[in-house]
DNA sequence: CTCGCGATATTCT
DNA sequence: GAATATCGCGAGA
């Protein structure tokens, strides 16, 4: 008996750092027609607000792009990047306070599999993970507390504290000194993080 | 194995 | 017009 408890409003409405470790363990649930598809977090990045240059919301600025990231904590925020990857965060914190945690990889669930490495490759990175979940922009601005498509569970799993890495962020190097702040979290040893 | 680069679309200057 | 919170391929070592 698995044990399956949607994530609550209160879940988002905590300090962004703590939350993306919290995310660490938890399950994505994204149903797809009959199917539903089932991940577990194993690498997120926390963005903070106004201040974090390497956030979109650096400076307060508001766009029709980042606009959801100003939102009640539990609203997906979904973007394209480089035209071809789309990169999916949650929005976290009260509304009119830009913070979020982008998910990096996930470890997804499969009952069968025939490589192993073909289950490792398929959303070991932020772009990958939104492939294989379908997500795209018609998954933006949707709210994880209500929605029935795309919301995150708690199955019970405990990840002790000695289990999370922290780390630099990845990819965002014009950030300058942000670029250096350990807002990225990862399990210790787990073979789904994105990079090393 | 590592490294470099092109794809491709949305956003901001 | 330039930049971008990436990916996967192909060349070379």
């Amino acid at each position: 008996m698995i044990m399956r408890k949607k994530i609550s409003r209160e879940f988002y409405n905590r300090p962004t750092l703590t939350i993306a470790k919290d995310l660490l363990g938890k399950y994505l649930v994204r149903k797809v027609g009959r199917k539903e598809l089932a991940a577990k977090i194993v690498e997120t990045e926390a963005y903070i607000g106004p201040k974090d240059k390497a956030a979109h919301a650096y400076g307060g600025k508001v766009t029709n792009r980042n606009k959801v990231v100003y939102l009640e904590g539990g609203h997906a925020y979904i973007y394209l990047c480089y035209g071809i990857n789309w990169m999916l965060n949650l929005v976290t914190k009260k509304e009119g306070i830009p913070e979020c945690v982008l998910i990096r990889a996930v470890e997804p669930l499969l009952e069968n599999y025939k490589d192993p490495k073909q289950h490792i490759q398929l959303a070991n990175g932020p772009g990958k993970l939104c492939r294989w979940l379908k997500l795209d922009k018609t998954l933006n601005e949707e709210d994880l507390v209500d929605s029935k498509k795309f919301w995150l569970e708690d199955r019970g799993e405990e990840i002790k504290k000695s289990q999370i890495v922290a780390s630099k962020r990845i990819g965002i190097d014009y950030a300058g000194s942000w670029a250096d702040k350990p807002w990225r979290f990862y399990l210790k040893d787990n073979l789904f993080v994105s990079r090393k």
